[in-house]
DNA sequence: GCATGATCATGC
DNA sequence: GCATGATCATGC
């Protein structure tokens, strides 16, 4: 066995977990019966494995030791690399006391600081004992992750201080987010500074963290990231988002043809990673690389190319569902919904007489608001395919179809998103009017005068750089 | 002029 | 071959 108040115990009997079943590591015979059956892979974990009782104290699970075990699912990837299936959910958010800790000595911190995971791989229909348990390691926040992580906390708090708690999304912070959990909206909690109840949340840790993690503990080579944050944190406690617009600000008014002719490169703007270039260029960041603190938030970044008016000249477009899942699944499951909860940095580019300029650049992530008004589109797109009515007419060859439109929302719409008309997706239900047993790829799309009032106009002069201001 | 439908260009 | 970012075309 172990020595609960010995770390070195604790971590050396749990790998001895390293790539076996928990079927081969417990004595299966001493199980209760509601465990035989199936179980909870975690809780099976430390009831059989660990040997203690399951609690959900404020302390850490090995509380002499200050370790806490968080077992989790993992994708394993065609390459054979490991991926998060998900997004790593620690301990719950007291929003009645935690107004009153600081973060050196929260219960997040006491509880979190130095954590056992258990990866297994994410298999459904797999008895929890016989799940393949990929990896085992301990993880402590890195001193530049700390600080990234103290940062979002602290912001977590002041939305609650200020009365905001029904009002936290987790596109709000960077690697440490305020999640839901609850079986269902109904799960509210009372707030100290609102009289509105707000959703019960608890601390996670975003699945682009999650993945770094995972990397660190598999011992993969270390990606070739470029890195925003430089100065060890000591020195200096400047935010993620702090130090890209203060980076951006210079640029602000240029045309992108003198920054690219002054950077001595050419960028190909009709080039899909011309987004990812240009924001490199503009950070000084190499290229080809990632930036690795944009990986570990999954922040998604756009371009927007504006007219004159300021008016974005399109929509923004998002990944093609399919016919055949939009139909099955529930909108929490859906991947529009994940990539809207995340926090995005949209650079606006502005055509002035015909000639690009960066006009300036923003952090932006949905609010609640907007995101319930995204999932009343996705569950008209969601009706309609389930009843198989999707064309309404067709007049000179082209389809008229009753896919929600900007008429039907103030904030997305659905459009088709295709190499051509020929370039289908299977329908769960053949389309009434026409017989059609596949559609056109369609996707959704956030309007352009939504990103324009939203997000542009929107933006706080704190955090943009504002090229006419 | 703009909304909706349709397709192009690129890169992995 | 296909996803993704981007843009064009038609008709009201």
């Amino acid at each position: 066995m172990y020595n609960p108040s010995d770390k070195n115990s604790i971590l050396a009997f749990a790998q001895q977990l390293q790539s076996q079943r928990l079927r081969n590591c417990i004595d299966v015979s001493a199980m209760a019966k509601v465990y035989r059956g199936k179980g909870n892979f975690g809780q099976l974990l430390e009831k059989y494995y660990f040997g203690y009782d399951l609690n959900s104290a404020s302390e850490p699970d090995f509380a002499q030791a200050g370790l806490e075990l968080k077992t989790a699912p993992l994708k394993v990837l065609k390459t054979k690399a490991y991926r998060s299936k998900e997004r790593l959910v620690l301990n719950l958010i007291n929003y009645v006391e935690i107004v009153d800790e600081v973060f050196e000595t929260s219960s997040f911190i006491q509880k979190n600081a130095h954590i056992l995971l258990v990866f297994y791989e994410h298999q459904p229909e797999v008895n929890a004992l016989d799940l393949q348990i990929k990896l085992v390691g301990d993880w402590r926040f890195p001193p530049a992750d700390l600080e990234v992580i103290r940062q979002d906390w602290s912001s977590i708090v002041q939305k609650i201080k200020a009365g905001k708690a029904h009002e936290l999304s987790e596109g709000d912070t960077f690697y440490l987010a305020a999640c839901t959990k609850g079986a269902n909206a109904n799960s509210l909690r009372r707030q100290p500074h609102s009289a509105q109840p707000a959703m019960q949340r608890a601390f996670s840790l975003k699945q682009g963290y999650v993945n770094h993690i995972i990397a660190n503990l598999a011992g993969d080579a270390k990606p070739n990231y470029g890195k925003l944050l430089v100065a060890a944190p000591e020195i200096q406690s400047e935010s993620i988002e702090a130090v890209v617009l203060r980076k951006l600000r210079p640029y602000c008014g240029k045309s992108i043809a003198q920054l690219t002719a002054e950077a001595g490169v050419a960028l190909n703007d009709k080039a899909k990673n011309f987004t990812a270039n240009l924001t490199n260029l503009l950070l000084g960041v190499e290229l080809d690389k990632q930036i690795e603190e944009f990986e570990k938030a999954e922040i998604t970044v756009k371009t927007v190319r504006l007219s004159e008016s300021n008016l974005p000249k399109e929509s923004m477009s998002f990944p093609h569902f399919k016919y055949e899942e939009i139909a099955q699944i529930q909108w929490e499951d859906s991947e529009f919904k994940q990539r809207l909860e995340r926090k995005f940095l949209v650079v606006f580019l502005k055509y002035i007489a015909g000639e690009l300029y960066f006009d300036k650049a923003v952090f932006w992530n949905m609010e609640p608001q907007h995101l319930l008004e995204a999932q009343r589109v996705w569950l008209a797109t969601q009706a309609l395919v389930r009843a198989g009515t999707i064309v309404t007419a067709i007049k000179n060859g082209r389809r008229f179809t009753a896919f929600p439109t900007k008429q039907f929302s103030a904030v997305a719409h659905v459009r088709p998103h295709a190499r051509n008309a020929a370039d289908v997706f299977p329908l769960p239900v053949p389309d009434v009017l026409t017989g059609l047993q596949a559609y056109t790829k369609h996707c959704f799309w956030l309007n352009n005068h939504f990103i324009r009032d939203a997000i542009y106009l929107k933006s706080q002069r704190a955090t943009v750089i504002d090229l006419f201001s």
